[in-house]
DNA sequence: ACTGTTATTAGTATCTAGTACTAATTATAG
DNA sequence: CTATAATTAGTACTAGATACTAATAACAGT
């Protein structure tokens, strides 16, 4: 592997490198893939502010635990900033890196429309909601770290049936167009 | 908490139930919370098949790091089960309990949305394909624990835009369709 | 009441993967 | 050469166990 000694901020970008690669990987083993002693993993760890292995472990799980029951528990994918039940909504998603293929700098698709369609569906005041039909148009590509703001409006209404036209914004641009029809199920 | 001494029995279910709340509680809590010694809680947890809880946060780090890897390393959402380049494939997905929302039934839709769009991206000869635009009906609602094979088939090609339609089946009943308007920004 | 069994509690030695600290050695820059 | 930064080493301690031995308490059956 490193048969020289590296230098110092080399050392701590391959470090930095391997731990996304694998973030629960151990100072020993980290110690011996990058040619150091254990005590200089610690102070290099201790100097980019990355906790032990134990801590990285405890963050990742707890992350997911609550993604988990956080998504499980809203069926809104982003955060309501607007609600007129039955007429109108608005939601804001930040991008994160996990959006996005390996290799790759675009946001996936389904995230876009997943925002757009639970937005559709939370406008709607009923206790259950399905969606039947949607007509979505990407109109732009979406990086890592932009924020979407999602407009649904409320356009017809048939019975249970409902025509939602949805927008989504990354400032004055707009990246995402849809229409979706939704059935309510069990009205309020 | 618990003033008199629980049945062994119920015991154990109140630390499954514990532990299915908080996955990060320690041995130590749990002694206190159940009001028995910390090797009695040892004890159950060696006769439920439960591991300790630093194990247990691996367990959950690990699958949802696997989880997001391999979404961001496979372009496909689901298993391919057959693929023609430029004409068309097919792909399986099991259904879990992670696709649907609490205290409900019904697998969400952007789960099919993506086993769709994602063939749909997959049968064309290109290493980067952007989605433009997608129409899609959702037939019938799914269930957890169901195997659904998605057929995609390309009708139209113009230049680098490719017309793809998706059906998705659950045995024989189709349960959505959608039509997916992709662009190939690399030929391969 | 007595006896055998199950359940519970307690204690000890050891493990893993560190943290926090002191100190010595090596490499580098001026 | 000297001072400083970087690296290495060692010690005491922590947390949250496992694996084991052993003692005590509770319960069931006779």
């Amino acid at each position: 592997m490193a048969e020289r000694r590296l230098a110092k901020g080399v050392r701590q970008e391959r470090l930095r490198a391997e731990l996304k690669r694998d973030p629960f990987i151990t100072d020993e083993e980290l110690a011996q893939k990058l040619a150091v002693s254990i005590q200089t993993i610690r102070l290099d760890r201790l100097e980019l502010g990355i906790p032990e292995v134990r801590k990285r472990t405890r963050l990742l799980a707890t992350e997911a635990f609550e993604r988990v029951t956080s998504l499980n528990r809203n069926e809104l994918f982003g955060e309501l900033l607007a609600l007129e039940p039955g007429k109108s909504g608005i939601s804001m998603m930040l991008t994160t890196e996990e959006m996005v293929l390996s290799r790759r700098s675009v946001v996936r698709g389904h995230y876009l429309f997943f925002q757009a369609n639970s937005l559709a569906v939370a406008v709607i005041p009923a206790t259950a909601v399905l969606t039947r039909d949607a007509e979505v148009h990407y109109l732009a590509p979406v990086g890592v770290g932009e924020k979407l703001i999602a407009h649904a409006t409320v356009v017809q209404v048939e019975g249970r049936h409902y025509r939602v036209e949805v927008k989504i914004r990354r400032g004055t641009e707009e990246v995402f167009r849809g229409v979706f029809v939704v059935v309510a199920l069990e009205e309020q």
